[in-house]
DNA sequence: AAATGATTTAACCACTTAGTTAAACCGGAT
DNA sequence: ATCCGGTTTAACTAAGTGGTTAAATCATTT
């Protein structure tokens, strides 16, 4: 691969991403980032003067991870029933790619409130438009009338939850069979879409 | 009230959940614990010896907390969905009541996965029974089929992750108010039992 | 060859933390 | 009165942390 980037910046970054994720910002030590990245400690502070800096850096970048195409694929002009089987495969996709972020976003988030603001206004999500366009549906007798907060929290529920809490469905749930556990993941998001619909949809 | 325990090994538990529930081990420190018993650091280490056991004293206090009646309810001879019924009311009510375990425990199991083992094993959760429950009310036709792995991943999901998740929730969907947030919170056994029926049921 | 910026080395500082220690204190039981 | 367990006080250790510094090295460019 020629476009392999090597830079030390993008080694630190990818560096700090994997430490932090996993031991968080409170756990996570420089001296293991460093070495982590191939460097030494005064190397890393050289790129960025400060932990706080690197992991405001990593939590923005994760952050952006987190709210994928949600607005893209909210905004468009298909049917509540396509938008959420949308959502949820997106988010389902992304989940199995980094199993790691919802316990570290709840983590982080627990621990400072205050870095929500900053990130979810930056990305301009509106929540209103997407309660109207839910409403809609309801009034239209498309789907039963429910409070859209719930609704959302439901789905989004049943999306995140199983990776945040992975060791306990590993444990309990399989016994720490790992092909299981994939099974089981990959199955998510067919069994979600289907069970919300079972859930909200009004046959006619 | 003459029954109030008032023991300082008992002000120092209270204390110490308070502050590892909401810091985390990685995070809580001793002295802020002996700060909030209203004691000394030097009594704190005379009672319990270092902050490992105090930990796992709490940690293990709190697992207990975290699987309610739920065997009880689980192996009593009532119909599936009376039993999930009673599930939901027993976690929301429990959650309700402490809304820092989910983040709590999720952010300790992913730190360190071992400390489920035995708290677990502990407890004789023995989910294959709960699987075998549920799959024969599927096969009766009561419910619909689905792996019962899913189902309860659905279920606990709904239940648990508004709670891990409240900061987003509060802030996402109801712009950080108290009174819609304490609603919402109030509303959700209900939901989520009829969002499961609808979902579930096979009507005859 | 000289200059420049990236990188290493290794020592160091200031600070925090868990945990220890020794002495004194205090209140109730013997 | 004395004994004794709980408790305080206050100082201390030992280890780790984030961060700094100064000098040396290395690779590339000029």
């Amino acid at each position: 691969m020629e476009t392999k980037k090597d830079t030390t910046e993008e080694k630190i970054l990818e560096a700090a991403k994997n430490v932090f994720v996993t031991k968080g910002m409170e756990g996570a030590r420089m001296q293991e980032i460093a070495d982590e990245a191939g460097i030494n400690k005064a190397l890393l502070h050289y790129y960025f003067r400060s932990k706080e800096r690197l992991f405001e850096a990593i939590f923005s970048e994760i952050i952006k991870f987190a709210f994928p195409k949600l607005t893209q694929i909210l905004l468009s002009d298909t049917g509540i029933i396509t938008k959420i089987e949308q959502v949820v495969d997106a988010y389902i996709d992304l989940l199995i790619k980094h199993p790691f972020i919802p316990a570290f976003i709840i983590k982080e988030l627990n621990r400072d409130p205050s870095g929500l603001f900053k990130m979810v206004v930056k990305f301009g999500v509106n929540p209103q438009v997407v309660f109207d366009h839910i409403q809609e549906a309801m009034d239209r007798g498309e789907i039963i009338q429910m409070k859209p907060q719930h609704l959302i929290a439901n789905i989004i529920s049943m999306c995140i939850f199983p990776f945040a809490a992975r060791p306990i469905i590993s444990f309990v749930l399989f016994k720490d069979n790992p092909q299981a556990l994939e099974a089981f993941y990959g199955e998510r998001a067919d069994v979600i879409k289907q069970f919300v619909i079972n859930a909200i949809v009004i046959k006619k």
